[in-house]
DNA sequence: AGAATTTGTCTATTGATATAGGCAACTATA
DNA sequence: TATAGTTGCCTATATCAATAGACAAATTCT
């Protein structure tokens, strides 16, 4: 559908190397070259894209560099990464459930946790007064030992005290919950956009500026439909798809 | 939550004045302006980015020329784009019933049409042979003259003959597919991704180089559960958001 | 009227981006 | 062992991107 082929455009502020490069991770992640399939050679591209060889290798640089690509002298160049991740988005979504079956190994990290005063927005989803306290967390989504979501997270204070804790202990949003007495909680709204990294998805995403970032921002509630949490959280848009399902 | 004050990176491939312009986009976008606001002054915009205000003067000049601000010597530079579109998503997607509310007109495009074997990944998405011919629209949704969609979608060309007569006739998905005696449908699945508007997008959607996409990918079926329809979609991030609704 | 604020324009300089060509180094294969 | 194919590296040149400073032009406020 989008293969390597469309085309670049010019004096538009990206530079030519970091729209090659964005090709190509784009072309990786639709599954276009299987893993550790040779790219082709340098003169191709460069002639594909109708550029310079100097150029082509600027992108192919930039993605070594990466560690999404390996370049090997007179042999070629090599695609390392993977396919996307497809994150379910549903009723019921879970981080650690939605990624069975495609990495062994998944948790949530705490990066930070403070306790402020709610914003307007975020007082009229969680349904309680602007101004009261609201617990913040600064969570990064892990699987395999790569990132794959950066979230931050606001919860009632009075009624989740110490659910920071909770959190940097079991690594789960959903572990934590229980010992709130929360045992089941639904997805009740999600709104999505997508922009270009800023600096901190950039560290905590381990990104190359310039990377666009899917972005969501959701309300879960609990069976009666009572709002417990409120949360934006950014995916790094080439190395994540989200994937909504129906009926759940 | 992501407001103008985000950091700035340097000798990425993505030039200051480009990222400036983003993070001004994104601002309105979000609602930080309202509408015919004006702009922080050039120099304090400067100071606040860490950069020289000729990059400031960059970023507006490609802003100006898109149409989103208008500058005026000697008074101040003011937003001129309203907020962004929200388009929602869930089991009963439909393009006109969704912006309503938000747009006093709407409607489907037809750019081009054509018939063509199935790929594999369309006939199994629509349950086909791979091979068999299907029929392949190219639209545009348009919303108050703003073009807020372009979407690729392909029919089972045995089922649907002459559906393109249809779209074009209609501007509207559902009304042609009424005529082929499907009074209700379903969205069963849809993808979610993100990247970097090609040369087609920029053309259909009057886009500035670089700027971002929302892809769907999405298959419709029938209440019986037979799929009917497969498309992907693309939308401007910077001026459409998706809202996933929970239960519909 | 005068001062302050803000956008518009000009010149000049530096560093990054992109093109061009050539050749070295390495690998695979005939 | 040649030879073709590929990546790595060098020089050189032109254009774009960003900084710097100064001043003009238009608007607003005192």
């Amino acid at each position: 559908m989008t293969g390597l082929a469309s085309s670049i455009e010019r004096r538009n502020g990206v530079s030519l190397w970091r729209q090659i490069a964005d090709r190509i991770l784009q072309a990786i992640a639709n599954g276009d070259f299987a893993q550790n399939a040779a790219l082709p050679p340098e003169i191709v591209l460069a002639e594909r894209y109708g550029v310079n060889r100097h150029t082509v290798r600027s992108a192919i640089a930039a993605l070594v560099q990466e560690g999404v690509l390996k370049a090997e002298q007179g042999r070629g160049t090599f695609v390392l990464s993977r396919k996307r991740l497809s994150y379910p988005i549903g009723a019921r979504t879970r981080f650690s459930t939605g990624l069975q079956g495609q990495t062994s190994e998944r948790h949530i990290a705490l990066l930070s946790s403070s306790t402020e005063p709610a914003s307007r927005r975020i007082a009229e989803a969680l349904g309680i007064a602007k101004g009261a306290a609201v617990i913040r967390l600064e969570t990064r989504g892990e699987a395999d030992g790569h990132a794959v979501s950066r979230a931050t997270t606001w919860f009632d204070a009075k009624r989740f005290a110490g659910i920071e804790a909770a959190m940097a202990e079991t690594g789960s949003i959903t572990a934590s919950l229980k010992r709130f007495g929360i045992i089941d909680y639904l997805r009740h709204s999600t709104v999505l956009s997508a922009r270009h990294a800023d600096a901190d998805d950039l560290a905590a995403l381990d990104l190359q500026p310039g990377a666009i970032v899917l972005v969501t921002i959701a309300v879960n509630v609990t069976l009666d439909g009572e709002p417990i949490q409120f949360a934006e959280s950014r995916f790094p848009a080439e190395r994540v798809e989200l994937r909504l399902s129906a009926g759940d």
